[in-house]
DNA sequence: TCTAACTATTGATCTGGATCAATGTTCGAC
DNA sequence: GTCGAACATTGATCCAGATCAATAGTTAGA
């Protein structure tokens, strides 16, 4: 009943520290203050840029979920990935000046805008700042090459465990709990996202809960197995067979 | 008969220049070669880095292909991209200074070494090196996303084409044929690659084969109809359908 | 040159998840 | 509150691609 509330975090987010773990000193951070702009919120569903816009600026989440997504020449639409409050988005547009996908919010989220023409610039006044952005794309690979990993790989508990666990881990960084959670985004999403139908992603939460690894109602989540929801694997029934031949 | 012809290229690409399009003053170029590292080649099958392996360098592919994979906790497999000569090795590893993955040479490979630490003190220097390292670094973001894409939404004819497609750009781009190359990676890697079992991967070859689009024979592919490969898709028959309705 | 071990193709069968269909639930706007 | 639209669940059916199986072809090494 009450208005949903957003991921509100970033409490350690300074303007100056650009939502991440920067150690700066004070006329740096001053320096910085003068470059990043805190955007007016933007509301569930508009769209912080879209794919083939220009690139201007990225920006870092300071409250709020917001949502990514590629379309290729056929007019699919693929989610690449949500991002939380402290996470950066924009990182695939520095390449050829143009967004290479679209970013949009998935409940009130409020940004801290970098235009990129002055991060060029601070890169070279500032080591740490250059630093993080480099350690943050490479995450961003490393990241997109394990869900590719997911994704070719895993049956639908799979690949549910695998989102629900990651989803998890970023509650918990952000100080929340991470067994009990709200599923800001929509089932379609979520199959969109992990490439199976909806319909799947309901079956499969439901299969989860008869057997217990979690509890769910609605879009609230809760873990009730960290453990079986990790281990999900094609082969759990192959010891108990070692032990039938035995 | 002959031994395996790898890939070579880089023609243009003195160490200097790292194997990236760099425009660098001649002052710049003789700093950066005494730090880039020329490697003795790679064999076939032999590793350039190892998942978990302390993270010390970026390297530029100078001649060969070389493939990379990550493993998760249950031991599964996922080779996460091909690497051809120009492209860079190992940005996932900047993030926990340890790479986040495996690469392996397809071929015998020769490759530039970058010790991360001299990288991390030219970038300071020479910005023009920053700006070209954050673009690669982008583009790679930006290549994954679209993956992501082929492997949550594609039919494995679809898959096929597209993988088809990105090889014979990348050889147009290196002044090769773009329309007749050899697969350097064996049918298994393109299975894994693109989430498909060996089997389906040989059919759907054979498949485009009769109906023209490709000629295959063992690694040696040629493609007679590129629109038609790049026009795959799922509802080729839905404008017919209109005509007959009318 | 021969052999053993990969690597690739082709066929037969099976199945997980897509798709189609119907119903139930939630939520924002009024 | 109540209406309509979007979102979610559940059931029935179907099919693309996995898996199992057998056969070729290719390649490295003795």
């Amino acid at each position: 009943m009450n208005a949903p509330m957003s991921i509100q975090s970033c409490g350690n987010c300074g303007l100056s520290s650009m939502c991440l773990p920067l150690a700066l000193t004070q006329p740096e951070m001053t320096q910085l203050d003068g470059i990043i702009k805190k955007s007016a919120p933007y509301r569930r569903g508009e769209s912080i840029f879209r794919q083939g816009d220009a690139f201007t600026s990225i920006y870092a989440v300071r409250a709020g979920m917001v949502k990514t997504t590629v379309v290729n020449a056929l007019g699919e639409e693929q989610i690449t990935g949500f991002y939380f409050p402290g996470e950066l988005l924009g990182l695939n547009g520095l390449h050829e000046n143009v967004y290479a996908g679209t970013a949009i919010a998935l409940e009130t989220v409020s940004l801290c805008e970098i235009p990129f023409v002055k991060l060029d610039e601070l890169s070279a006044l500032l080591p740490e700042l250059r630093r993080q952005l480099m350690r943050q794309m490479s995450q961003e690979i490393a990241d997109e090459q394990n869900m590719m990993l997911v994704l070719a790989k895993t049956s639908a508990e799979e690949k549910l465990g695998n989102f629900l666990i990651r989803l998890s881990l970023r509650f918990k960084r952000l100080g929340f709990s991470a067994t009990q959670f709200r599923l800001t985004m929509s089932r379609v999403d979520i199959g969109n996202y992990l490439g199976l139908a909806v319909e799947t992603v309901s079956r499969t939460l439901t299969k989860l809960q008869q057997r217990g690894v979690i509890k769910v109602a609605g879009k609230e989540v809760t873990i009730l197995d960290m453990d079986g929801l990790s281990g999900l694997n094609r082969n759990v029934d192959e010891p108990a067979k070692l032990v039938v031949v035995g």
